[in-house]
DNA sequence: GTTTTTATTGACTGACGAGTCAATCAAAAT
DNA sequence: ATTTTGATTGACTCGTCAGTCAATAAAAAC
């Protein structure tokens, strides 16, 4: 039933099957059949759209990082003062659609993904960047001088407890993720102030 | 020239070679043979002593988890109150030896394939749960309530500026990290003391 | 000195996966 | 009605890799 104006619609299955299939198998032991049968296509078609596997996975990865740009933004709009603004960054990090576990294990798998390939490691530095520029001028008003060193520590701890998530079952939901994170924040303020 | 007992030799020379290409290559991307020709010896021999790949990646991984266990078991030997401990697990996790690019690389991928491999998810558990009852039990001392929180907290914040460090040349030196942990600790304390 | 054990490999197989290509089919354009 | 264009795939090639096996060679045991 080759109807026209496919492209588009085969192009965002693809990219959602990728990021699913990646999610169960990981970036290098996931295979174009796999992704292109979850998509309902032949693998051919998969090639035809794409050119090649490295291209879909780094089509994939660009989706991720699109949708957590979106999920920021939409917090952050939300969002007035600059400890309403971090808590609007961990809103985004945590949000429960980040925590399906293909979500999480794809992020993890296209990590280690970024380490052999060179464009996935450009979309992770610019994603590290812009979620630190955005921490850090937040981080600026509440906290001075330690605010470089807060962002970090900030930015670190949200990979870390994504991590544990992508491990065994005993995984902390969104509302302890935060809660968490935001313990740490408050406890810099604090440890700012007097000190 | 083949002397008796070499056997524990090549077995040594494999899993360092495996941890060293599975930094370079990744756990799925990496060969039996290229772990072989590392080690200066045929794939052949490799399948000889260890049976397959799978079984070679567990060695590995619990050679780098002994050593870790060795190293924080090292640093605490050394270290009295509670304070002190929770500064020696940071010492041994954030050890120059352990940001070798390879060993970081190989964490991480050893991660990942703890998704898919049951052996190396159940060392990794093994692993998160030892730190954990650690750090558990000295932040009891320190923080009373909030500890296992804490110690959930301190074990995330490790794991995240770990993978920061798998990524981008501008990663931190150990003291750095150390450091900017330790922050995170004595804010925590702070925190408890007033509120 | 013969047998057994240990170390070691080259050569092979069997499977699987990426990427190509020519062919098919239907809608659109002429 | 014919041509062009987009959608789609089955079948194929080529490479690679895990794992096997029989053969070799040296040390050790007898």
């Amino acid at each position: 039933m080759p109807r026209t104006g496919m492209e588009p619609l085969r192009r965002a299955a693809l990219v959602d099957a990728a990021i699913a299939e990646v999610g169960v198998h990981g970036a290098h032991a996931v295979t174009v059949g796999q992704i292109a049968r979850r998509a309902g296509v032949s693998s051919a078609l998969a090639h035809h759209y794409f050119g090649g596997k490295a291209d879909l996975l780094v089509a994939a990865m660009r989706q991720i990082l699109r949708d957590f740009g979106a999920a920021v933004r939409t917090h952050l709009a939300k969002a007035d003062t600059p400890e309403d603004r971090v808590e609007a960054v961990l809103r985004a990090s945590f949000e429960p659609a980040n925590f399906r576990p293909e979500v999480v294990s794809a992020w993890l798998n296209f990590y280690v993904h970024a380490q052999t390939d060179a464009e996935a490691a450009r979309l992770l530095r610019v994603y590290h960047r812009r979620l630190h520029s955005t921490l850090l001028s937040d981080l600026r008003a509440c906290l001075g001088a330690g605010a470089k060193e807060g962002a970090e520590t900030l930015g670190a701890l949200i990979d870390g407890i994504y991590l544990r998530a992508a491990l065994g079952p005993g995984s902390p939901d969104p509302e302890t993720a935060i809660r968490r994170a935001m313990k740490v924040f408050s406890n810099m303020k604090e440890g700012a102030h007097h000190g």
